[in-house]
DNA sequence: GGCCCTCTTTAGGGCCTT
C-alpha cells in the first residue's frame, strides 16, 4: 500500500475537516480524564486558554479559546482555531489531484499516522519546556485533532519566534504538560488500531521533537507506549536534495512549503499550521520518493534508540 | 543534538528544530 494511495483519501478528508470547521469555527472533542481525577482527588477544576498570535502580523493575526472542565467522568474542550479568513484560504488549497473517493478502510492501515508539532521555550531539550502541542490524525473525522497551550512554568524569552507569551501561559488556568499527557495518550487510544503500532511524523523530530516528548514524560514519570514509533521528515527531504538539488536547497520547513507552493495558512511557527503544512509537504515527499508506509515504518525509530537523558535533569 | 558535507575521517562547519 503506497502512503499515497492513503493520502489520497485523507487529504481529501482534511479538507473537508477544514472546510467543516468553517461553519462552525470549533473543533469539539470529549476524552476520557480519569488519570488526572485521581491525582486530583476527583476535584473539578477549570482549564481555559486564550491565544493572540505575534503581533508583528496584524492581517495574520488569529486567536483561539480552549475551554475545559475536568469532571468525574469527562472533560470536554472547544478550539476554536482559525479565523474565518484563514479557513477561506485553506478550503482554496489545491489538493493535488486527490481523488474523491478514500482508498481502503481504516483496518487495512498497517499504523495509525499523527503528524505533530511543538512549541518551546527554546533548542534545548534539556532546559527548555514545551508551550504547545498540535497534532492531527491523518486518517482525519472527528476528533482527529487536538492543539494545546502548555504551562511552562517559566519565562519565555523567545516570543517573538511564536507569539507565545509568558502571560498566555504562564497561569493555573494552562495545563501542565504532565496534566496534558493523560489527555494526549486517551487520544491515541481513540486513534490507534488494534494490534497496530502508531507512528508519529515530525519535521526534524530526531533531533527536536521527539526528544523534547521524551524528556516531558520522564519529568512527568510517565511512560511512552512502547508501540509508539516516530519517524523524521527532515532526512526524507534531505534525499530530494541529491536528486533535485537544483531545485531544492534547503529542507525546513518553510523552504519546503514555498517549494511545492503550498500557502500559508495563519501564522508559521505555530504549532497547528505547522502540523497542516507538514501533512501537505508529507503527501508531496512521499508521492516524489514513492516513498510506502512499510517503507516508512522501516525508517522508524523509537525513543529507546534516542540517547538517555541523565537523571534528574 | 543529530545529521550531512567537505578544504574529511585523529575535524569542523552548517543546517534544522524554538
Amino acid at each position: 500500500m503506497s502512503l499515497y494511495s492513503i493520502f489520497c483519501g485523507n487529504f481529501h478528508q482534511l479538507r473537508n475537516s477544514i472546510g467543516s470547521c468553517s461553519s462552525t469555527g470549533l473543533l469539539k472533542c470529549g476524552l476520557l480524564y480519569r488519570t488526572v481525577l485521581q491525582n486530583r482527588g476527583n476535584k473539578t477544576r477549570p482549564i481555559s486558554t486564550t491565544i493572540l498570535a505575534r503581533s508583528t502580523r496584524k492581517e495574520s493575526k488569529q486567536s483561539f479559546k480552549t475551554s475545559r472542565h475536568l469532571h468525574s467522568e469527562s472533560v470536554e474542550s472547544s478550539i476554536e482555531v482559525l479565523k474565518q479568513s484563514d479557513l477561506e484560504h485553506l478550503k482554496s488549497l489545491q489538493c493535488y489531484n486527490i481523488p474523491q473517493k478514500v482508498s481502503g478502510v481504516k483496518t487495512d492501515w498497517p499504523a495509525t499516522i499523527l503528524v505533530f508539532d511543538i512549541e518551546t521555550t527554546g533548542f534545548s531539550r534539556r532546559y527548555e519546556r514545551i508551550i504547545e502541542f498540535a497534532v492531527r490524525d491523518l486518517m482525519g473525522g472527528k476528533n482527529s485533532t487536538i492543539q494545546t497551550l502548555i504551562n511552562p512554568e517559566r519565562e519565555i524569552k523567545n516570543a517573538y519566534v511564536h507569539g507565545i507569551s509568558s502571560s498566555m501561559v504562564c497561569k493555573p488556568d494552562i495545563p501542565r504538560f504532565r496534566e496534558f499527557i493523560p489527555i494526549l495518550l486517551q487520544y491515541v487510544l481513540s486513534r490507534q488500531m488494534a494490534d497496530k503500532p502508531v507512528l508519529w511524523v515530525a519535521h526534524n523530530g530526531r533531533s527536536f521533537d521527539v526528544p523534547f516528548l521524551m524528556y516531558e514524560f520522564q519529568r512527568s514519570k510517565i511512560e511512552m507506549p512502547g508501540d509508539w514509533l516516530f519517524v523524521d521528515t527532515l532526512p526524507i527531504a534531505r534525499q530530494l536534495i541529491g536528486s533535485d538539488g537544483e531545485k531544492l536547497k534547503s529542507v525546513s520547513l518553510d523552504n519546503l512549503r514555498e517549494h511545492y507552493k503550498i500557502p500559508l495558512a495563519g501564522s508559521a511557527h505555530r504549532a497547528m499550521q505547522d502540523v497542516i503544512t507538514l501533512c501537505y509537504v508529507l503527501q508531496k515527499l512521499t508521492f516524489e520518493l514513492k516513498l510506502t508506509v512499510p517503507q516508512l515504518l522501516e525508517r522508524s525509530f523509537r525513543v529507546s534508540d534516542l540517547s538517555t537523558p541523565r537523571p534528574g535533569k
